[in-house]
Formats: structure tokens, C-alpha cells, sequence
DNA sequence: GTCCTTGCAAATAGTTTGCAAGCCG
DNA sequence: CGGCTTGCAAACTATTTGCAAGGAC
């Protein structure tokens, strides 16, 4: 097959395995425009996707309107916070993970995600509402 | 408090609950009109909203745009379609929902959402990608 | 009368797509 | 070369917001 590589693709998938704040396509285009500043934002939309068909992402779907996107695909669990959208990974309980792990195998489903919502740090000392959402 | 009800509010939420589809705020719209024919797009999504923030409804997260609303509650577990985007419920363990509200318990977290991957019927027989995403 | 709610239209926000040009092998 | 990939701009889709008018209490 011709063509499969490119400078870009190479700098998306990077830039997501760099941090663990599971961000939003927007947020990893900034973050790459810092090393090619010429790189397009459909171009970070569609290499997205495709890891996620790759298997080497998983996006994660949450209110608040941005997808976020996690380079870490081993199964684990994940907080949602309902107030600035932030996402954050959570201690992987071993016996639930094993149990929904069966509960795919007996029931022929390809996975599972499992979010609990949970006020961050930060909304909790703000008190208040919609101050700011998140901008990753 | 003056002027809190309203025949579309409450129309709004009786065509909700009359369905276990999970709609999205579009459907709920077109049923909406059945019955009250002026209704207006952004009246359902201000309602359906207000569900939420009430908790007499749920609102589901799915990737393929549109979100989907709820008016079942209590903890479940659903499925979603990774092809066309439907959502469905399915048998909830009830050993494994324990242990989820144990967990928010122990964490302190306001609740949980178990969505497990399934390629639903439809697609799994057409077996082409895309062909129709779930129009509801 | 006052506050809440509505319908409409316009505005946003996030994401996708069409296309001509460029790079990989 | 031939096919995959890119950047740009325009197109789309879902959702939100501003506002004047109507309804609840």
C-alpha cells in the first residue's frame, strides 16, 4: 500500500499519548500547531477517528458537546465532572473491571465504558455554575 | 413562584416516558407536533433540559451527534450501537449495580453510567457501514 | 402585575466534507 | 506514477440564545 505514513499522524498520535487529561480534538490541534504550525484542523479530526478505528485511541462521549479522545485504551473507568465537563481517569476497581469484562464475553458485546459523575476539585471550590467549562 | 406549568412542558415529558427508545430531542420534537402542532424546536430542548436538571429524566452521551434522553431513572445499564448510534437497555446485573453504587458510595460520586458496545440486529445484518444511522 | 414560558429566528459550536495540491513508496 | 494525505474553506448538524409576545398565578 502507498502513502501510509505522514509527519502528521505521527505528531497527532504522540501529542494524545503525552497527557493523561483526555482531550478534545480542538485541544490537541493547539498543541500540535506548536511543532507544525501549519497542520489543519480536519486533519486532526480525521487521524483521530482513524486511531480510534485502529484501535489506538478510544474517544469518549460526554454532555457538553466536545468528544475527548484518550490514547490509553486499556480498559478503565473514567469521572465525568458535570459541571465544567473535565474527564479523569478513576481507580480501576479489578473485580467490577473482571466482571464487566464477563459480562461482554457471555453477552457477545465488543466492551464497555463506565463513567461515574463527579464534581472536580475545581467546580466543588467555585460553587458556582457554567464559570468556566474546561477548555481542553 | 408564578407561571410554572405549561401544556408543552408536560407534553414533553408524557411523550418521553411513554417510549423506551431513547429519543433524541429532534424526535421528541416530531411527537411532539402530533399534538401540539405550533410547538417550537427549542421549547423541547429548554424542557427536556429541565428534566434533567430535575432528575426526572436521564440524558445519554453517544457519539453520532445527537444526544439521547431517558425518562427511566432508576440505574440501568444500556448498549449502544456503534454503527448506527441506537441505544438500547439491557438485563441489568444486579450484583455488578451494586458494586456500582458501592463504589459512589465509598467515593463520594453522584452516580454511574454502564454503556456496553453492541452492534444492535439492524447492523450486524446489513454488515455496511453507515447505510442509515438511527433516524430517532 | 409579575415572573415564567413560548415560538421564532439568528447565532454558536463542533465536526465533516469537497477539492486541488503534495507526499509516500 | 498511483493512491493516500493534507490544508483550506464551505457545508452541516445539533444545540443555544435573544427577544417580543402570551400565559400562569
Amino acid at each position: 500500500m502507498a502513502g501510509n505514513y505522514s509527519v502528521q499522524r505521527e505528531t497527532i498520535y504522540q501529542v494524545l499519548k503525552s497527557t493523561k487529561t483526555h482531550p478534545s480534538a480542538d485541544w490537541v490541534y493547539r498543541r500540535c500547531r506548536d511543532v507544525l504550525p501549519g497542520i489543519g484542523l480536519a486533519t486532526v479530526y480525521r487521524n483521530l477517528e482513524l486511531l480510534v478505528e485502529q484501535g489506538r485511541a478510544i474517544k469518549i462521549n460526554v454532555a457538553q458537546g466536545k468528544d475527548r479522545y484518550d490514547a490509553d485504551v486499556t480498559p478503565h473507568f473514567h469521572t465525568v465532572c458535570p459541571i465544567c465537563g473535565k474527564v479523569s481517569d478513576c481507580d480501576t476497581d479489578g473485580v467490577i473491571a473482571k466482571a464487566l469484562d464477563g459480562e461482554c464475553e457471555r453477552r457477545g458485546y465488543q466492551g464497555w465504558s463506565l463513567i461515574f459523575t463527579d464534581v472536580c476539585p475545581d467546580c466543588r471550590s467555585i460553587k458556582q455554575i457554567k464559570i468556566s467549562r474546561s477548555d481542553q
